[in-house]
DNA sequence: TTCTGAGATTAGAATTATTCTGAGATAGTA
DNA sequence: TACTATCTCAGAATAATTCTAATCTCAGAA
């Protein structure tokens, strides 16, 4: 997504909900954009801060509710106590390396695609979560 | 699994990694092979300590460590901040209800086996999250 | 049976992740 | 430009989990 594209995304979709376009909430979101790691709040407010002070911490918490709030981020859950964060909102799955800890997100068609109407549930939304080792993993284990 | 069962499984799972066979560790994990709700560290320390004094929060986690070391018990993480607990171990997917919380057990059979020989990674196991309402709650919503 | 040491339990302290608080700052409207 | 609801932030509070170190227990040795 270009500068300008993330730019309009996240206006109209903050300003959809009544809620403001900040620079903190910019900086987190371009951050998320930027990377490919789902990282942690952690990670976020170092990166941010690395040059000068841009955001606390209680606000990487509260940008990263807003921007889930009107669906710009979601949150993976992979590992005990570790609340990670995607920008990638397309519907996609997860594989999680048991020796290095990266998580790779893994295309859509992948898999075929479920039929779940036989469960007794109704069924909103699904996703498949692999563990293994990863390629670069792979043969040094 | 009969109370028999329950008791030789745990014996030789422990006594095989060379971990002790204790009151706590085989409370906690009769404790889960008697529910079905994947219960967090609090409602199981609730349970066994309803009547008289049993064991103390540190001792449920240490035990709930013993136990996944020796794959009797596995984590379940579907919601932020909570962690979960599952004796049943035999591979099967979970369904999370977003209105009552529920989590709920789906047969590993409800979906044709994936191949997942052409991702570029090792893939070692794998889990589908399905997300939604419950038959409980369905209706309403 | 008694002794002994490694492992287990425990209360409470420490740590870590997240949320809350309330005072000051600011985005966006008019 | 002025106004005001919302946002930010430092620090406090809360909650989940782990650590500490003192005591206890049990399996095997004597």
């Amino acid at each position: 997504m270009s500068k300008e594209n993330q730019r309009d995304v996240i206006v109209n979709r903050l300003k959809s909900k009544g809620l403001r376009v900040t620079p903190q909430r910019f900086a987190v979101y371009a951050n998320l954009c930027s990377r490919r790691d789902h990282p942690t709040v952690e990670q976020i407010l170092k990166d941010l801060n690395q040059d000068f002070p841009i955001s606390s911490q209680a606000t990487v918490y509260t940008s990263l509710q807003a921007l889930r709030k009107v669906g710009l981020v979601k949150e993976v859950l992979l590992e005990e106590g570790v609340s990670r964060y995607d920008a990638n909102v397309e519907p996609h799955h997860h594989f999680h390396c048991r020796q290095c800890g990266s998580i790779k997100d893994v295309p859509w068609d992948t898999f075929d695609s479920f039929n779940l109407e036989h469960l007794p549930y109704l069924a909103e939304s699904y996703e498949v979560t692999i563990r293994g080792l990863c390629d670069r993993c792979t043969g040094n284990n």
